[in-house]
DNA sequence: AGCACGCCGACT
DNA sequence: GTCGGCGTGCTC
């Protein structure tokens, strides 16, 4: 007998096939079952999704599957329901989510190189579990008393810690319990971006490999190979590993015993996906704990608005967020904080790069042999390049931004799309021969400190030694941590770099941080800019103070932050190390002025070939969201994107808003069917897409 | 998204 | 004469 099977198959949202394929089969396969079926012309990897005997098609006109990856264990329900929930929410088809959540290696093969790969994946040796669960340093009364808390099975957690208060110490720790509670239990420990915390990966191998077996901790981001990519999903699916280590896009990873999600740095933007299916993998983080019951713990020193905001406790009317805040104010060990200088740049020369009393705290720094960081958020050597006598500047010729003077390889780069040419002798437009860089970025100020630096002795007589770190020089494998070692063992005096030199590195021997241009992020128009200037300050300021010599003999350590807003209130909270003052006075702004997480919004973006073009579609969404009837929800205008262009495609975006999650989830999709269906609207449109819980607008 | 089909410019 | 550009349309 004939079988009829609802496959979800990779169909993006706007091509109109955002619903399951029906096929036939001589098999009734269970849901979650990876099958082969042809698609057009071509065969493609399906998931069986639903027993749709509804499905409308004609028997006549299906066309039976390919066949079946046999042998691996069907997706389960809770990854479907994940699954279902991520489209619903974000305003995908389920098969574009399910598409990112499969690793890509697996969407290529046939029948037979899927019988000959998972033959080879059954061979790799089962864990040998031969040791004890693993005890680790000694806990700190406050690492203690939030584990006893985690014992107890609370969840949503947001754990709020110090920089330095050992959360870590404490994820480790939420593991081990988790894992030893059930011998079956799998953890998944998210992390913004592996590949700029090298040392996490070994501390988690370390931790668990000689408990649970080398194989039993596996990482899933996108720095893998597709081959280990797969490889390391069968072996979350299959439960072979019991601790995952990701990146977001582990959060849409097949991990069937999951009892416990940590989500490290959960502020941290990159948890947002930019592209394709635009999901929180922390806010789904948050919902698969709580539909599968599996513990879920946020840790930050500087959490976001909507984690603090779900986390503050009852208020007058007796409403309590619905996360358990668990609190580590303290730093481990003899850490102290650094005491945090504001240099006032307007009374600083116009052209000063280091103010005065920064060179002499650096001076001071050096003879005391230690180390000092130099953070400038610009790479290259100037933002723009600029002729003074016709007023011409180095525009990207696609995209509505600057090319960015790269000194070193005499180039001029668009940060955005990637064009690049060698830098004119002369002013392309007038000839002039005297043209300049405006601005200055973090291979300027390597320049800059080199030569100052020259005049200098450590005290055993040596020269300094300066090294740069951003983007430019650490992007090939293997650069990054050769880096990060000369910062360890000590063969690096000074570090001049981006915020990649802030993220979690525990280096030892820095005496001083400085922040140039602090206030820059504050001109932007983006209103999380002092929420993410906060985090990056707060974080600089977690890499001082931890030299244990400079701490017992009282001489602690500084930051300098060089500004030209020193009053601006973000400031006085940085110098208190106090976020609460800080997170407290932004919600009071975001709710006087109707922003998140007070107000709940999506973006309806559209790309196309001309400003004309993509902001027709958006009027006409605008008309058709009126004639929806939508009085629940705020529409505004289309508007060009901040940057309208980028390698030669024109955006804009339209913002839609409601101080009700629930009133704006019930349009969208309204909207959203409404706009597939009208062809002659899309007329020119490349792209276009809605973006719910947008990062920035 | 793939992939085919389909109509116009520079080359084995 | 063909190889190949990417515009439009279809996939149970």
């Amino acid at each position: 007998m004939q079988h009829r099977l609802s496959v979800l198959v990779h169909t993006p949202a706007h091509s109109g096939l955002s619903q399951p394929l029906s096929y036939l089969s001589d098999e009734a396969f269970p849901l979650g079952q990876l099958v082969r079926v042809p698609l057009g012309a071509r065969e493609t990897l399906g998931v069986v999704w639903s027993s749709a005997e509804s499905d409308a098609h004609p028997e006549h006109a299906l066309r039976p599957i390919v066949g079946a990856l046999r042998d691996l264990p069907p997706l389960g329900q809770d990854w479907r329901a994940l699954i279902q929930f991520c489209a619903q929410y974000y305003q995908r088809s389920p098969g574009e989510v399910a598409w990112a959540a499969l690793p890509q290696a697996l969407r290529g093969l046939d029948l037979t190189q899927w019988t000959r790969r998972w033959a080879r994946f059954e061979r790799t040796p089962a864990t040998a579990v031969a040791g004890t669960r693993p005890q680790g340093p000694a806990l700190t009364p406050e690492q203690s008393e939030v584990l006893a808390t985690l014992s107890q099975g609370v969840s949503p957690c947001l754990l709020f810690g110090s920089t330095g208060s050992g959360k870590t110490e404490v994820y480790l720790r939420a593991c081990a319990e988790a894992l030893s509670r059930d011998a079956q239990a799998q953890v998944l420990l998210m992390v913004p971006e592996i590949n700029l915390t090298p040392q996490l990966e070994a501390r988690v191998q370390a931790r668990f490999a000689p408990w649970l077996g080398e194989h039993a901790v596996v990482s899933l981001h996108s720095g893998l190979s597709p081959a280990q990519r797969l490889q390391n999903w069968l072996a979350a699916h299959c439960g072979r590993a019991r601790v995952v280590l990701g990146t977001r896009m582990a959060i849409l990873a097949s991990i069937p015993h999951l009892r416990l999600i940590v989500v490290d740095e959960e502020h941290d933007p990159s948890y947002k996906q930019q592209e394709g299916a635009r999901y929180s993998a922390r806010d789904l983080a948050v919902w698969r704990g709580q539909q599968r019951q599996a513990q879920v713990i946020l840790g930050s020193a500087t959490p976001s608005l909507e984690s603090w905001h779900n986390s503050r406790s009852a208020n007058a009317e007796g409403e309590a967020g619905r996360y358990h805040r668990l609190h580590m104010p303290t730093r481990v060990g003899s850490a102290a904080w650094p005491r945090v200088h504001l240099v006032d740049m307007n009374h600083q020369r116009r052209d000063a790069v280091l103010s005065e009393p920064v060179l002499q705290a650096l001076e001071a720094c050096i003879a005391r042999d230690q180390q000092a960081l130099v953070l400038l958020n610009r790479r290259g050597y100037a933002p723009v390049l600029h002729c003074g006598d016709c007023g011409w500047k180095s525009d990207c010729p696609h995209c509505t931004a600057f090319r960015v003077f790269h000194k070193r390889d005499r180039s001029l780069r668009c940060h955005h799309c990637g064009f690049a040419s060698r830098v004119p002798r002369a002013c392309p437009d007038c000839g002039n021969q005297d043209i300049h860089g405006l601005g200055r970025g973090t291979e300027q100020l390597e320049e800059h400190l080199g030569q100052w630096l020259q005049g200098l002795r450590r005290p055993n007589g040596e020269p300094l030694r300066l090294l740069r770190m951003d983007a430019d020089n650490t992007r090939r494998k293997g650069e990054l941590e050769a880096q990060l070692a000369q910062v360890h063992d000590g063969t690096v005096d000074v570090l001049v770099g981006t915020q990649m030199i802030a993220k979690g590195h525990d280096f030892r021997r820095i005496g001083m941080v400085v922040v140039l241009q602090a206030d820059h992020a504050l001109y932007a128009s983006d209103y999380r800019a002092p929420e993410r200037l906060f985090a990056l300050l707060m974080q600089a300021a977690g890499r001082a103070g931890r030299d244990a010599q400079a701490n017992a003999s009282g001489q602690g350590c500084d930051m300098w932050v060089q500004t030209h807003s020193p009053q601006h209130p973000l400031f006085e909270a940085l110098q208190a190390h106090d976020f609460p003052r800080f997170a407290e006075g932004q919600l009071q702004e975001r709710a006087a002025s109707g922003l998140p997480p007070f107000m709940h919004q999506a973006l309806l973006r559209a790309e196309a070939r001309s400003q004309s073009v993509a902001q027709g579609f958006l009027q006409f969404a605008e008309t058709a969201a009126q004639a929806l009837g939508a009085t629940t929800v705020q529409i505004y205008p289309p508007v060009p994107m901040a940057m309208a262009r980028v390698a030669n495609v024109e955006r804009a975006q339209m913002l839609v808003e409601s101080a009700s999650r629930r009133h704006l989830q019930q349009f969208l999709p309204r909207w959203l069917a409404a706009l597939q269906q009208s062809r002659d609207a899309q007329r020119g449109v490349l792209r276009w897409a809605i973006d719910v819980d947008p990062q920035s607008i």
